[in-house]
RNA sequence: GGUUUGGUAGUUCAGUUGGUUAGAAUACCUGCCUGUCACGCAGGGGGUCGCGGGUUCGAGUCCCGUCCAGACCGCCA
């Protein structure tokens, strides 16, 4: 046996007991005549000691001692004579018994503690250890308790975990594949799914009506804070189901999240097209935990000989609620801000409410007061407000403020990360043209189901079609997405058509999906989630790395195992592989 | 593909307008220390300043190139 408890479990009514305990030697602290060393493992810490009343054997196992060394420890369980609150095993130690050295430890690179003095490349070469700390083993345990509570959730609710193949079949929309050459099949590969889209899709003609799975997912694409090469989606399709039945049993499942999770009552999940969104907020994904909202201004500021305002096809702006005591300086960092090169806004006006009600602008040259005090009028301003104002082509303009928004909500602390604020954001467009093919691309899949009102506008007017689609956002996260199918091979055909392919096309990459369609497909509809967005939201951290045990790197490396990596020459003639030298 | 920030001791960082032998903290090693828990005290070892080139009497510092890492844009049905 190696150990009979472990080392967050130590408490007052042990004393007295004689225990065993296994784990690595966090710290050692000599003091001369006795010694203090703090054994962890995956529960806590627990303290022991050496004394002058201690074997031999034991003295001189603990002179050798370093940092993480693996060893076994047996004591008696007694009272701290000084106690430190600060940890739940500080009442008691183990005055040692017996000692054994089970393994010895290299020196680690970083100080194995809470507060590492590691940076991250360092933490993700060797991420084993980086994980034998608290902070982030605790993320993979929230992670693994969420997909406890979700498998529950869903099985309660009759769907059926399914799992679908990771080799599959290259398709050419949508994100680049990661491919998988055959060795029995020459020249020919499989691909990583981006989704398990197809086969959901495939698993409701089979009937089974309700199903889901928490399955990796991959894209060849360039890597974010929020974005891995491989990553894990709730992957959700139910049949016989309307756009509501979807969103309510997934507004239902988050809400059980939040309350098994957190322990909070998350009631409201508004609503909002993506229209709406846009125009309020800017963007796709609005974050509902403060307001601020655009107001456009267009109408109110033509004709007053201001230029740059007269030019803009859009004027609008942002009201930073009790923010009128900026300073020059602030407001010139927020001009240089919205003018970087990311955001690309063309420049900013401002305009603050003073206490008397009288409003100091940037362009009082141009405007009276009346004037002034309509824009106020409109955004609702108060005295200690501060309108922010931008210009240019609409669809620039909107995301600029979008930035901006966020920009103040920073600034002003309005984005607590306990405060959770979900929105179902609907009625995407079905298509965006796509200014490098010169067609219009899916905005979310091809087998997207448009809007019944709008299908007459599939041949005349494609870009103003919208879809059955929709996105879970949670404070300012896309959490997940989804759409009702397309169930009628007609419109699926037409769908391919209006997307550009032949039908050569269409019959070679979907041609097996359509084919299934002709024997009795239900109406069904979908939803996925991003399982490690989700997490990360749950535990308030903002790069999704930190709730995956093993991550890769910007570049799409695993810094760890160094891949990826060339492969032997063997290996490509078996797999008819030949490689090009890239410059 | 682009923008931007960084790369100096095992680690986290400082290093001024270019100027003596490149520093601090921590980690590591040695000694002392019986109530520590960020133990303390004394001493010690440890550097290809990412790499290559250039400017200069002189480069960690300036210039060019390159590699690596982070954030962002493009991209991500």
């Amino acid at each position: 046996m190696y150990r009979n408890h472990t080392c967050g479990e130590i408490r007052m009514e042990n004393k007295g007991q004689e225990v065993l305990l296994a784990g690595w030697v966090q710290t050692i602290r000599n003091l001369g005549g006795m010694t203090f060393i703090d054994l962890r493992d995956r529960y806590g810490l627990t303290q022991l000691v050496v004394d002058d009343q201690s074997a031999d054997k034991v003295k001189n196992i603990v002179s050798v001692l370093g940092r993480e060394f693996v060893v076994q420890a047996r004591g008696i369980v007694r009272e701290r004579s000084s106690k430190n609150s600060k940890i739940p095993t500080g009442d008691v130690e183990l005055h040692l018994s017996e000692l054994n050295i089970l393994n010895e430890a290299a020196t680690p690179p970083f100080t194995i503690m809470d507060d590492t003095d590691g940076g991250d490349e360092l933490r993700m070469k060797y991420r084993y250890l980086d994980l034998r700390r608290e902070t982030v083993r605790k993320n993979l345990e929230l992670r693994a308790k969420m997909a406890h509570v979700v498998r529950n959730y869903l099985d309660s609710k009759n769907f059926i975990e399914t799992e679908t193949p990771v080799m599959i079949k290259s398709t050419p929309e949508g994100a680049r594949d990661f491919v998988v050459p055959s060795r029995m099949n020459p020249n020919q590969f499989y691909a990583l799914p981006q989704s398990p889209q197809l086969f959901k899709q495939l698993l409701m003609v089979a009937g089974f009506d309700r199903y889901y799975q928490i399955v990796k997912c991959f894209r060849d694409e360039d890597l974010r804070a929020d974005r891995q090469p491989e990553f894990t989606q709730i992957d959700c399709e139910m049949s016989y189901v309307h756009q509501e039945d979807v969103l309510n049993m997934f507004e239902g499942l988050t809400r059980h999240l939040f309350k098994e999770i957190k322990g909070v009552d998350v009631v409201d999940f508004p609503r909002m097209t993506f229209a709406e969104a846009f125009e309020k907020y800017g963007n796709d994904k609005p974050d509902l935990r403060f307001g601020m909202m655009i107001h456009e201004l267009t109408d109110l500021v033509g004709g007053k000989e201001f230029k740059l305002f007269d030019e803009a096809e859009y004027v609008g702006g942002i009201c930073a609620t009790g923010c009128g005591e900026y300073t020059r300086k602030q407001l010139d960092a927020l001009t240089e801000f919205i003018k970087k090169p990311q955001i690309g806004g063309t420049g900013l006006v401002y305009a603050r409410v003073n206490s008397d009600g009288t409003v100091k602008s940037s362009v009082d040259k141009f405007y009276t007061p009346a004037d002034l005090q309509q824009w106020t009028d409109r955004f609702g301003a108060q005295p200690g407000d501060l309108l922010l104002i931008c210009f240019g082509k609409k669809e620039k303009t909107l995301p600029v403020l979008s930035s901006l928004r966020l920009e103040m909500g920073r600034q002003c602390g309005l984005m607590n990360k306990e405060n959770f604020k979900p929105l179902w954001v609907v009625d995407f467009p079905l298509l965006e043209w796509n200014e490098e093919a010169h067609r219009f691309s899916a905005m979310h899949h091809p087998f997207t189901s448009p809007k019944p009102e709008d299908i007459a506008w599939l041949d005349s007017d494609p870009g103003k079609v919208r879809a059955n689609a929709y996105d879970l956002v949670i404070n300012g996260v896309e959490i997940g997405g989804g759409s009702v199918r397309i169930f009628d091979s007609a419109l699926q055909a037409k769908m391919f058509k209006v997307l550009g392919f032949t039908k050569e096309v269409a019959e070679n990459q979907f041609g097996f999906l359509m084919n299934a369609f002709k024997f009795g497909a239900p109406p069904h509809a979908g939803i996925a989630f991003g399982f490690d967005r989700l997490v990360s939201l749950f535990a308030g951290l903002d790069s999704i790395r930190d709730v995956i045990a093993f991550p890769k790197n910007n570049s799409g490396r695993d810094v760890m195992n160094d891949s990826p990596a060339p492969i032997s020459q063997e290996q490509l003639d078996e797999l008819h592989l030949q490689l090009v030298k890239t410059e």
